[in-house]
DNA sequence: TTAAACATTTCCAAATTGGACCAAAACACG
DNA sequence: CGTGTTTTGGTCCAATTTGGAAATGTTTAA
């Protein structure tokens, strides 16, 4: 399913209206908001649709049901992450590879905090198996750390990544940096991190570059 | 309130009957998991007692209300977790601070791989502020972490840990080993980690200390 | 203008919610 | 043993929530 619900076989003998795009965008926040605070099945379209400050029957009329809404968001947090990443990739393509990841990793602490729910849902789906979970996996996840892995690989043979398995060694980085952005709320009282603070999200990238990324990289490697 | 369920003033003429402990065990057990599943507002009561095998009305006599189970079942799993932490630091009173820090850290990989519960509520509270969010990091974080503060501050003086915040030294740990533990359904399908095997526990546990404890220590320094 | 696209309103039947109630059963204790 | 308390089983309830259908308006593209 992508934004538009276009999923006739039919084309639409008009296009769409303006009001309706905004309609599903206002839909689409309020369910990634929702989803991600009290999981697929503790959240209600009803809900949602109070959310987005909209009648409920919207919902059925641009995503047919909860099921489609729920893809729909997940299409819209991890498209726009994925095409952020691959972006910082291209941008940075004559860099040496110790720069290359330092870009990603700023770009993803700056994506988790202005989208925390993209770990919250993470953790959510994956308490349980789900139909849901496979296609998260299937069509966000592998191509997204399929790509990731190589650059983890080529760091370990520079010296730069801590030796280990590469799948590891990724997944620590994305666990901890998701997991400080989406625990602004407990962090915050637990152990007086402000993550508001533009200096934390600096100290946080340095540190995680620091401790990850720890080798220097020889001249001319790039 | 404690599992006991002796909220009054006055004491009980009888002891506790053990089919009532199991009783309370169960429901524990299935409130813990179902609320790590779908959170506070997602799971009802009644799916609790069927997980628990156990008539509804039941938890009502027990616990009170949804409320109170809540608190009880993260007694349950912060006590536990709590207690095999500060076993684990008298055991190793007498090793030098790198060693004591790797046996929390391996203990805590236990802990989260047979309770990984724990990681997920903290995600799912934290989510939005709420009383359960307040009461559970005065009652059960806010200890916790100053009891291992101390400790990561004098790991870095003794230059065995990275510099920078050692709250957020210690959370990334936290986050890192929690969530990989907790993402097992997600990480075996997209990045071919089985978090089953011993061996993966043990590499996990390596890595954790390799990359977060670099440094090695003078001898004679414990 | 007019038909399609979109929104509002109302309605529904079914399921679920937390919790009250009381009789029966199991048990601790004298 | 018997007895009274604890625990449980079974039933009921009133309120709310659920996803969705349907009919009626309103806006907009062409």
């Amino acid at each position: 399913m992508s934004d538009t619900n276009s999923s006739d076989t039919t084309r639409p003998a008009r296009k769409q209206q303006q009001r309706s795009i905004v309609t599903q965008q206002k839909l689409l926040d309020a369910a990634i908001e929702a989803f991600s605070e009290n999981g697929f099945k503790g959240t209600s379209t009803r809900d949602i649709a109070a959310r987005a400050g909209v009648h409920h029957p919207l919902i059925t009329y641009h995503f047919k049901n909860k099921d489609q809404l729920w893809r729909a968001a997940a299409n819209r947090i991890f498209g726009e992450f994925t095409r952020s990443l691959l972006k910082s990739l291209e941008e940075n393509e004559n860099k040496n590879p110790k720069e290359r990841m330092s870009v990603m990793i700023r770009v993803y602490i700056h994506y988790a905090k202005s989208q925390p729910a993209l770990h919250r849902v993470m953790v959510q789906e994956a308490s349980y198996p789900s139909p849901r979970l496979d296609w998260l996996i299937d069509t966000h996840l592998k191509p997204l750390f399929e790509a990731s892995f190589g650059l983890w690989e080529e760091l370990q043979r520079l010296g730069v990544a801590p030796p280990g398995n590469p799948a590891l060694l990724f997944n620590m980085v994305r666990l901890s940096t998701g997991g400080l952005l989406a625990l602004g709320n407990e962090l915050k009282r637990s152990s007086n991190i402000d993550i508001e603070s533009p200096q934390t999200l600096d100290e946080i990238a340095a540190m995680i570059v620091r401790i990850f990324l720890p080798g220097d990289i020889a001249p001319g490697s790039g």
